[in-house]
DNA sequence: TTGAGCTGTCATCGC
DNA sequence: TCGCGATGACAGCTC
C-alpha cells in the first residue's frame, strides 16, 4: 500500500518512523537505509513507475494549477508588485542550460508547461534537487497545490484558512489516516517522518538543515522545530489572528504581554485554531500537548477578560503544532515580509525589558527569543507581529504632519493605525520620561552642586569672622595697652598718678582729649543711648 | 530574600 | 479640540 509520495519515492504507509521512543529509532534507521536504497535504485534506473505516477500526478496538477493560476490572476488584480516582478522564464532557462538546480517546484511546472508533452518524460519531480537551504521549495510549491499562496497571503488569510485552501488531496500525506482522523485535516506533524526529506514535497526540511544526513536522521520534528524562532510563530499566528479578527488580549497573551492598550477586541471565537491545534500530534514526550493546547486555547479566551499568561511549555507545543506549512509561510515571510524594524531603536533601550514574559524564567525567555527578538521591544514585536510596513523608530520619531499623511497614505486596519499611535505615543512618552529623569537628575545634581558650594562658602565666611575677630581682640588689646600707658603717664592736679579704674580719656569733636571721671562717662553714656532709644521711636 | 536603582508605562496637567 | 511635552506614580526587572 503506497500512500505517501516523497519526491517521487514511496513510503508503506503504516511505516512512520520518527518517534521519540528510542525503539522507533532503530526502525528509523532501517527506514531510512530503505529508502536511500530506493532512492539509488530509481536514480540508477532512471525512471520507475512510481515516477510515472508522478509525472502524471504532476500533468494533472499542473493543469489545475494553470486553471487555478488564471482565477487567482483574476481574483488578485491587485497583487503586491513583488509578485508582478516574480518572473521564472530567466530561471527555466537556466536550469534547462544546468547552471541553476535550485528551480523551485512551482519554477519547474511552469518549465514543463511551456515545454513539449515528450520532453516532460526526462523530468519529475524525483528529479528534483532539492537542494538544502532552497526554501522556495516550499514556498513555490503552491502551483504544485493548486493553491495561489500570494493569494492567501496578499489576504492575509492565517494558517489554517490558508490550509483550507488546498482543494485537493495531494497535500494529505496519509488518506486513509486522513479519514480515520478527520479532525486531523493538515496539521499532521512531522513526527511521523523523522526523515526531512520525506516530509511534505512542499516542506523540504533539508533546506533549513545542516545536510548531516546521520544527524538529522534521529532528529524528530519536535527536535527540529524546538530551536526555531518563537516569533516566527508568532508571526503566523499574529498574521491570522490580525486579519482574521481576534481580540487584542489574546495576541497580548499569545506574545507574553498582559496589556495591550491598543483598545480594540475584535472577535475572538475561532482565533486559536491557528495557534492551538489540538489535534497535532507531536510525539510520546509531547503527547499530552491535546489537552494542554486545549487548555490553552481556553485559557486565551479566559485572557481576555482574566489576564491569563500561557506557560512557555504550552507555547513550545503550540510552536510544534504548527507543522509543516510553517516551513511555507516561513519563506513567504523572508521574501516578501520586507520590513525593516530596526533592531536599535534612537532611543536607548532598557536592557531589561518590561516584557513581561510568561513564567518569568529568562532562560526560557532567552531560548525562545533568538538573539533579534532579544533586542526587540515590546512595540517592535507588535509592529512586527501586526506586519506594520514602518519601523517603530519612524513611527515615533516621525514629523506630526508626515506621520498623518503617512497613516492616510497606507490602507491600514483600525488594529494597526490603534497600534501605530500606541506605539507613537508610548515612544514619545518614553523620550519624555527619559528627557524628564535626565533633567530632574540634572536639576538634582546642580542643587548638590549648590548646596555643596554654598558649604563652601559658609566655610570661607566662619573663616573670615574668625580672622576678624581675631583682628578685633588684637585692636582692643592694642587699645587697652594704649589707654594704661596714657593714663599712667598723666597727673592730677597733686602730681599723683591718675588711676585708671576711676578715669576715662575721651575724644571731643574738635579733637582735643578729655581725661572724665568714669562715672559721668557711664551716665553720660546711658543718656545718649536713651536720646538714640527715643529718637529711634519717634521716629 | 530584600532593597536600591533603572526603565517603561499610564494618567494627568498645562501649553 | 487635539497633539505634545512634562511629571508623578506605579510596576517590573536587574543587581
Amino acid at each position: 500500500m503506497l500512500t505517501r509520495t516523497t519526491g517521487g519515492h514511496t513510503l508503506p504507509a503504516p511505516f512512520y518512523p520518527g518517534s521519540l521512543c528510542e525503539s522507533d529509532l532503530f526502525l528509523e534507521e532501517l527506514w531510512w537505509e530503505l529508502n536511500s536504497t530506493e532512492n539509488e535504485v530509481l536514480r540508477a534506473t532512471g525512471h520507475s513507475s512510481q515516477q510515472e505516477e508522478n509525472e502524471q500526478s504532476v500533468s494533472a496538477q499542473k493543469d489545475k494549477s494553470l486553471q487555478q493560476q488564471g482565477e487567482d490572476e483574476t481574483k488578485t488584480a491587485d497583487t503586491p508588485e513583488w509578485e508582478a516582478e516574480k518572473t521564472t522564464d530567466t530561471r527555466n532557462e537556466r536550469y534547462l542550460n544546468g547552471t541553476d538546480t535550485s528551480l523551485s517546484l512551482e519554477d519547474l511546472l511552469q518549465l514543463l508547461s511551456s515545454q513539449p508533452e515528450n520532453s516532460v518524460e526526462g523530468i519529475s519531480l524525483g528529479d528534483i534537487p532539492l537542494l538544502p537551504g532552497s526554501i522556495n521549495d516550499g514556498m513555490n510549491s503552491s502551483a504544485y497545490y493548486n493553491v495561489n499562496f500570494s493569494q492567501a497571503i496578499s489576504h492575509d488569510v492565517n494558517l489554517h484558512e490558508a490550509m483550507l485552501l488546498y482543494p485537493d488531496n495531494t497535500f494529505r500525506r496519509d488518506a486513509v489516516g486522513r479519514t480515520s482522523q478527520p479532525q486531523e485535516p493538515f496539521l499532521q506533524l512531522n513526527s511521523h517522518t523523522t526523515n526531512p526529506a520525506q516530509t511534505l514535497p512542499g516542506t523540504n526540511l533539508t533546506g533549513f538543515l545542516p545536510p548531516v544526513d546521520h544527524q538529522i536522521r534521529n532528529l524528530t520534528s519536535h527536535d527540529l522545530l524546538y530551536d526555531l524562532d518563537i516569533n516566527i510563530f508568532d508571526e503566523i499566528n499574529s498574521m491570522s489572528l490580525a486579519t482574521e479578527g481576534f481580540d487584542s488580549m489574546e495576541v497580548s497573551h499569545l506574545f507574553g504581554e498582559p496589556d495591550s492598550d491598543s483598545g480594540l477586541s475584535l472577535n475572538s471565537s475561532h482565533n486559536s485554531t491557528s495557534v492551538t491545534n489540538p489535534n497535532s500530534r507531536v510525539c510520546d514526550s509531547a503527547r499530552g500537548s491535546s489537552s494542554d493546547l486545549e487548555s490553552l486555547s481556553h485559557h486565551a479566551l479566559e485572557g481576555a477578560v482574566g489576564g491569563y499568561y500561557p506557560e512557555p511549555s504550552k507555547i513550545r507545543h503550540i510552536d510544534l503544532s504548527s507543522d509543516s506549512t510553517f516551513h511555507g509561510d516561513l519563506a513567504f515571510q523572508h521574501i516578501f515580509h520586507n520590513h525593516t524594524y530596526h533592531l536599535q531603536s534612537s532611543v536607548p533601550e532598557s536592557t531589561s525589558e518590561s516584557f513581561s514574559w510568561p513564567g518569568k524564567s529568562q532562560k526560557i525567555k532567552s531560548r525562545y527569543l533568538n538573539d533579534t527578538d532579544r533586542n526587540l521591544s515590546r512595540d517592535e514585536r507588535r509592529a512586527k507581529a501586526l506586519h506594520i510596513p514602518f519601523s517603530v523608530d519612524e513611527i515615533v520619531h516621525m514629523p506630526v504632519d508626515s506621520f498623518n499623511s503617512m497613516l492616510s497614505r497606507y490602507y491600514l486596519t483600525d488594529l494597526q493605525v490603534s497600534l501605530i499611535r500606541d506605539i507613537r505615543r508610548r515612544g514619545k512618552n518614553k523620550v519624555a520620561a527619559q528627557n524628564c529623569r535626565k533633567r530632574k537628575l540634572d536639576i538634582i545634581l546642580n542643587l548638590e552642586d549648590d548646596v555643596c558650594n554654598l558649604q563652601a562658602k559658609k566655610e570661607t565666611l566662619k573663616s573670615e569672622r574668625a580672622q576678624c575677630n581675631k583682628a578685633i581682640n588684637i585692636m582692643k588689646q592694642k587699645l587697652h595697652d594704649l589707654y594704661h600707658d596714657i593714663l599712667s603717664r598723666l597727673r592730677d592736679d597733686e602730681g599723683r598718678p591718675v588711676n585708671p579704674n576711676q578715669y576715662a580719656l575721651q575724644c571731643s569733636h574738635d579733637g582735643s582729649v578729655l581725661i572724665v571721671p568714669k562715672e559721668l562717662v557711664t551716665s553720660g553714656y546711658k543718656k545718649e543711648t536713651q536720646k538714640g532709644k527715643r529718637k529711634s521711636e519717634r521716629n
